[in-house]
DNA sequence: GCTAATCTGTACTTTATAGTCAAGATTACT
DNA sequence: AGTAATCTTGACTATAAAGTACAGATTAGC
């Protein structure tokens, strides 16, 4: 169970653009140059986000990103949903029961109830977590790395 | 974040193996057409596993697969991580840095210990789970299908 | 209106994952 | 020893995800 890159550079250039502030925005050359990936490679994960409803674009110049609303009303589970898709529906009958007619048969069942359990677990910390917690949690971290000295490379672990 | 096919069927092969008991074992034809999957790629999960020492093989005539430990001994975690990776890993600095050097910056730390809470709450879940527990809720959902007229579709949700 | 800075969309290439194939090695049974 | 059933391995192909390229559309400022 992995993280996809969408989820990764997706969730980073948002807390970016939220970092920004109310009516600061970001341009892609920025986040791209601050994620260190491609100009278009960004775009077309801002785009996801864009579409998500997530981010407002401003086009021409002067133009960027803004949250589309306050950070506090995004949550971070509709968020990594739009940009990775769910645990669960991916492992559903209909995609993965190759020919067999095992819908009732128990072993999914079983199989399929535990994807639910770790669904359930991951959507507890996603859905109570807004990009606003993000948001206070890199000012944390700023002060954090400020303060101790040699913090360089340090991570922050809650 | 989704489920990978090697885990979906990795441990779907592994509850069968379970549900055939001490001393029964499963071949390589029969996971394959109870899973609806070629007896190639069983084969190739089926490697997985023996080498992440969940299972062993038997060669030959009679042969086939059996469980390497009591179920009550094969953690559920154990057995993902060999299967799928963590999602930690995945997104440590090293791998989705880019070029930019920010370790020490806090976005990657916010996101970071989201990555790690997430992680958290599955493991929570997958280390308290054991092969065992899959298998009981096998049992249970025998007789659920069995006692129920009309229960073919249905889904058990715990 | 022109220019520079910006987003938008489609199509493309590369890389990783999923899945297949075929030849070889092992074992039980006769 | 011979045969049939089984696992083992490495190399191959197909599909999906990651990442790139480029032409087009929009806007601000002059």
């Amino acid at each position: 169970m992995k993280l996809s890159a969408n989820e990764e550079y997706g969730l980073r250039c948002l807390v970016r653009i939220g970092y920004a502030g109310e009516g600061g925005s970001l341009t892609i050359p920025e986040m791209s140059q601050a994620e260190g990936v491609s100009p278009a490679y960004a775009a077309k994960i801002l785009r996801v986000l864009r579409r998500g409803g997530f981010v407002k674009a401003a086009r021409g110049k002067d133009g960027g990103y803004t949250l589309a609303r306050p950070a506090e009303a995004i949550v971070i589970g509709d968020v990594m949903d739009v940009l990775g898709g769910r645990i669960f529906e991916s492992s559903f009958c209909d995609s993965h029961a190759g020919q067999a007619p095992i819908c009732t048969r128990s072993v999914d069942c079983s199989v399929r109830s535990l994807w639910r359990a770790v669904q359930v677990a991951v959507d507890q910390v996603l859905s109570k977590a807004t990009l606003r917690d993000l948001l206070q949690n890199e000012e944390e971290m700023n002060t954090w790395v400020r303060t101790i000295p040699g913090a360089k490379g340090l991570h922050f672990i809650q």
